[in-house]
DNA sequence: AATCGCGTTGAAACGTGTTCTAATCACTTG
DNA sequence: CAAGTGATTAGAACACGTTTCAACGCGATT
């Protein structure tokens, strides 16, 4: 009846405790991190008792998904409030969704980290559902602009596509990726798959954007590693992927740098 | 000096204690799942005491690991042994790497959320930089049988391949996609990404292949929509999606099945 | 044979999610 | 204005998990 959805329709009285303890879950995560989460700090922190989260919402892992909840309501509505239609605007929506997510860093890391703690598998069904429901119109735009080939199935391109991001997206959550590292990724993902489908017109401009992003990462990479050799902090794994490039690039350009050291 | 890498050339005395408990945890792990592996209920299926596994490992996430290196070790083994060069190598390694998971599906989820669950970023190094050599390998070979276009980047290539393995993967872990799915899903991302850099020679066969894992996927969504359907096991997302789903279809096929019911 | 080193042990400490219970508070009702 | 009523609170208690630590036993060394 009302317009939410999960909440049953009961009026916070005065102390609006359930904005409360969210707003402390939000703050303490942002600052501490996906440890700094417990009940209790989640309590004192809120100025509540420590029953009073679980009278609210039942559990820790209810707690988490209520505050991811209302970070998707936000996500939604932004993405609602502008529609879009050309592969462009989705490469856009690609950049700006990494955005979101690096710009307050330590928060969405902790955020998932905390859920993915909690081994909570609604969480897939909570983030996948409506953002899959976004990418799959961006990309009916683009099909229906022509710049994607009409026999290639919405369904099929949008799971590829969500796939492209959310992978460098879980890396980046378990630290494996810095924010640059992931934002060339998803876009080198996107231009890959929609390269796969598309029409004579939209090729060139994919073909472009995927080069940028590579040649993005392969100076991310050179940077990282060159930076981990140098902190001596690499794995033997690491070094032999090192080699592996400098093989593979030595072997394309006869004439490399190496005159300059 | 010797062939291992990891573990310091320290043969066990008589009982072989590191190995006693790496099987004990891969057994718990199997057969309860990763709340099942707990310290005590590991050092009792060990037969040690609780500190053992302590003194030897240093903690539950290096146990984890240790399995996994394992896992991963024998893994490496058998692609080593069969070099492969064609896209149909590459295609047939994903859906072998896919059998290896879904065939001892149990212990395999259970070791990658037990990981998850303990927030390891070691995991990612652990997991994709041998197997990123494995898949490079793969993608060099089909690059070098002209079937790939040569200017493309390898890495770059490599990454995203990858990307569209472990995403699906990582779901299935959460136990968001049953094993059919999972394969058809990880077919269907390396056959788009690969459409992507795809030459003339080796596009039809890709397309083939994309399509096949295409009508794959639409059929399992059908039919594991209708089995949540039955059991009215169903969120509102999945039911807007559902609709969604129908309503395309509709607009396509203007005389659907309807008729049958 | 006595001593030393070292891995192993059992129990206890510690942290965390969750639940329980008596006391408290606010708001409605007579 | 006072009493009742229900939800809310504070704090302890509980269950369960990881980790630590001092004591122990056993084999090798002198």
């Amino acid at each position: 009846m009302t317009s939410r959805t999960q909440p049953p329709p009961k009026e916070s009285p005065r102390p609006p405790r359930r904005a409360l303890i969210l707003d402390a879950a939000v703050e303490l995560l942002r600052r501490g991190g996906a440890d700094a989460l417990n009940m209790r700090a989640l309590a004192e922190a809120a100025g509540v008792s420590i029953a009073t989260p679980y009278n609210i919402f039942g559990s820790k892992e209810a707690v988490l998904l209520a505050v991811m909840e209302a970070d998707l309501a936000r996500q939604q509505a932004r993405y609602d409030s502008r529609p879009r239609r050309s592969i462009g605007d989705l490469l856009a929506a690609c950049t700006e969704t990494i955005e979101q997510l690096t710009k307050d860093p330590e928060y969405n890391r902790a955020l998932l980290t905390a859920l993915a703690q909690t081994g909570n598998s609604d969480l897939r069904l909570l983030v996948n559902g409506p953002r899959y429901l976004i990418w799959k119109g961006l990309l009916r735009g683009a099909q229906d602009a022509g710049e994607l080939r009409k026999d290639f199935d919405l369904d099929a391109l949008t799971i590829t596509v969500c796939q492209q991001l959310s992978a460098p997206v879980m890396e980046w959550v378990l630290e494996g990726l810095d924010a640059p590292e992931l934002a060339a990724r998803s876009r080198l993902g996107f231009a890959l798959v929609l390269l796969g489908a598309a029409t004579e017109r939209s090729r060139t401009a994919l073909e472009t954007e995927y080069r940028k992003a590579q040649q993005q990462l392969q100076a991310l990479w050179q940077r990282n590693l060159q930076r981990r050799l140098a902190r001596g902090a690499l794995s033997p794994d690491e070094i032999k992927l090192y080699e592996d490039q400098l093989a593979m690039r030595r072997e394309l350009n006869p004439d490399p740098t190496e005159a300059t050291s």
